[in-house]
DNA sequence: ACGAAATATCATGGAGAGCATCATTATTCG
DNA sequence: CGAATAATGATGCTCTCCATGATATTTCGT
């Protein structure tokens, strides 16, 4: 993003002040040109001058003028979302998911392939060839629409987009993500752990919208963490942040195996516990002191505003939050906000699709380049 | 600093030019007009300009030309890093440290006045006023030339400047620090724990200085950490991050009690081991290993490019360095480089020091204002 | 039904900022 | 002492933004 401003040319200007007219429109449903002036800043005539240009250039349509209100009713302008798209793929162990967003990020396709753990890399790679497939087929659009695509996955993954190390999955350490995806849609595509996606998503569009420090704890087969940090998903040196379960005192490495002693299946334990299970109540409890015990590590280092529990085991989460709460507030200075999930497991794939807008809006999101040159 | 670019006015532009220009010559000792416009991307005429404004506006002076070279010799220019003075406060437990500093951040003066943990409130405050007051004399200046104030302190501390929590000091809880140095110096005051202070000042002059994500691990009779991450010092909502310390399970707090254990004196034990007294060795090995133990949970939580170790053990980094890096590895995914602290006893003064140069930078040194407003 | 009020659009002119270009000036080199 | 070199200074152009006032289109009150 503009990260150092060295300033520059007069046009310079006149990209900020473009930029800064499409950020108030996006997210809006339209505005007027005074509403625009207002929130940008920027005066009357200034915003008529640069809204004409983008008009032109395709990054702003009018739209049907509301009534109402007294006085010459005003043309409204709204921002095309429609005019690009992005790809945001989820690859998990039980399921490939694709879906195809606006440049609002609102979600106009998706597909979803089951697919199995144990599954080998060249079919994992089909089946997400085949989601992506079906969500371009079902929007009636080619790769070559596709103007970024974000990819999310268990395990490490480098600079490059190639997955560096996976536990979860076999033979999927050393798959060349970003290579795959690239022969599918011809943009850039970004490849992201996917706890690092799903803390993204969280603080984008579920309840972490309004924290800017935030901790996601992903809770499910895996134990993970994603961190947020000024605002910004922070990734670390070699993009191994978050990896606090890697010291054994912290327990997360024997977390869910509390769960798998108590009974077959891990999801059930929490069933039997809200059922009254003495024996599952038991494991439940051991699990949430593992978790909380990592969880408190990254709290005390980061002091975050809020912590997001998310993952499969989120969905029992009147049995985790507040245990866990508690067991957080034994540790902790200040015990943040505990909340769980707001977007289950959509969280991965729209963390996919943010990543990838971020790249679009670092990109061509400037206002100066035409729409013509991206299509 | 310049966070959302919203673009606007023409004078805008100029703003950042001017400050585009500012930073081109800061930290230079000379440039010449040409040299400015191919650091800053201006044109020659246009950097001309600039540069004439903020020369009659007192931010930039003439230098002498340097002889040699064929053709018309080129006039020189510096920033007048002397145009103003930021004061810099280290409240420890044996010494309260002062200094003034130019715009560079180059220390012009400085002074310090011996206290000990046992002192109360009172006695230490009037320490702190004896220290500033005799680097002021120094210079010949009185409070009123300073621009702005940092203050590094033990404990945490809240947002207005206040102490919340210390440990270390009686009666220090619930002082109001920023309002006591504002009394010396009617300028803002930024008040910010020590750990995080020698974090920023390694990562401006010390050994971290090309690191964007750094932890900074105080060694010494107190442990502590303070956090650098993506460039910036990262505070935590409360204000208190890095306080892993608080988690029993890794160690911080029994951490330096092998060390008493083994002998009176802390810093003799390390004197011990280096003449190979094998009781000494054993305990320098345990307190490494607790603070190994800390330092992975923040490696591995962040993922950081290094890890400086500092505070009074860091004197002893021949006996400390190696055996926690061999820890480190032990513990974290990927161990990242581990660095002794280059500025010894006194990262935490010239960490408030960059924390008031931080704050003049985004208030007055936009290059519009003129300088004698502040003067 | 018609004028007043309200609000929006459109048009003009001016000021600030940056840039290209070219003439001028001050050096060193041969 | 002239040629080459490199910086300075001056002129004019363009781009961008803004203030201001004229014009257009609607609602409200009578």
């Amino acid at each position: 993003m503009a990260d150092e401003v060295s300033g520059g040319d007069l046009s310079r200007l006149r990209q900020l002040n473009a930029q800064a007219v499409i950020r108030a429109l996006q997210g809006q449903p339209s505005l007027t040109l005074t509403e625009v002036a207002r929130s940008t800043g920027l005066s009357r005539a200034s915003t008529e001058d640069v809204v004409r240009e983008l008009l032109q250039k395709g990054w702003v349509a009018e739209a049907g003028a509301t009534a109402g209100g007294v006085g010459r009713p005003a043309r409204r302008y709204r921002f095309r979302a429609e005019a690009g798209r992005v790809l945001g793929i989820d690859i998990g162990g039980h399921k490939i998911r694709a879906v195809l967003a606006d440049l609002d990020g609102n979600v106009t396709d998706s597909a979803w392939v089951p697919v199995t753990p144990e599954l080998g890399r060249a079919e994992r790679l089909a089946a997400v060839d085949e989601a992506a497939a079906q969500c371009l087929e079902q929007a009636g659009l080619t790769g070559a629409d596709v103007w970024a695509s974000g990819v999310g996955t268990t395990g490490l993954v480098d600079g490059s987009g190639r997955v560096m190390l996976s536990e979860a999955l076999p033979e999927w350490t050393g798959v060349d993500l970003a290579a795959h995806v690239r022969r599918l849609a011809p943009a850039p595509v970004l490849v992201e752990n996917d706890s690092k996606l799903a803390a993204l998503a969280e603080c984008w569009r579920g309840v972490a919208r309004y924290a800017k420090d935030m901790v996601f704890l992903l809770a499910g087969l895996r134990t993970g963490a994603g961190l947020v940090i000024d605002g910004k998903l922070h990734r670390g040196f070699a993009n191994a942040s978050g990896e606090i379960g890697a010291l054994p005192v912290l327990g997360w490495i024997r977390a869910q195996e509390h769960l798998q002693a108590a009974s077959g299946e891990a999801g059930d334990v929490f069933a039997a516990a809200r059922a009254g299970d003495k024996a599952a109540a038991a494991a439940v409890r051991r699990y949430v002191k593992d978790l909380a015990l990592g969880a408190s590590a990254l709290v005390l280092a980061l002091d975050p505003q809020m912590v997001v529990v998310g993952g499969g085991f989120s969905r029992s989460a009147d049995v985790l939050i507040e245990p866990l709460r508690r067991e957080l507030d034994r540790w902790c200075i200040r015990t943040p906000e505990v909340r769980m999930s707001a977007l289950g497991d959509e969280a991965v794939v729209l963390g996919s699709v943010r990543l990838a807008l971020d790249d679009v809006e670092s990109r061509v999101l400037d206002g100066r380049t035409a729409l013509v040159s991206h299509l």
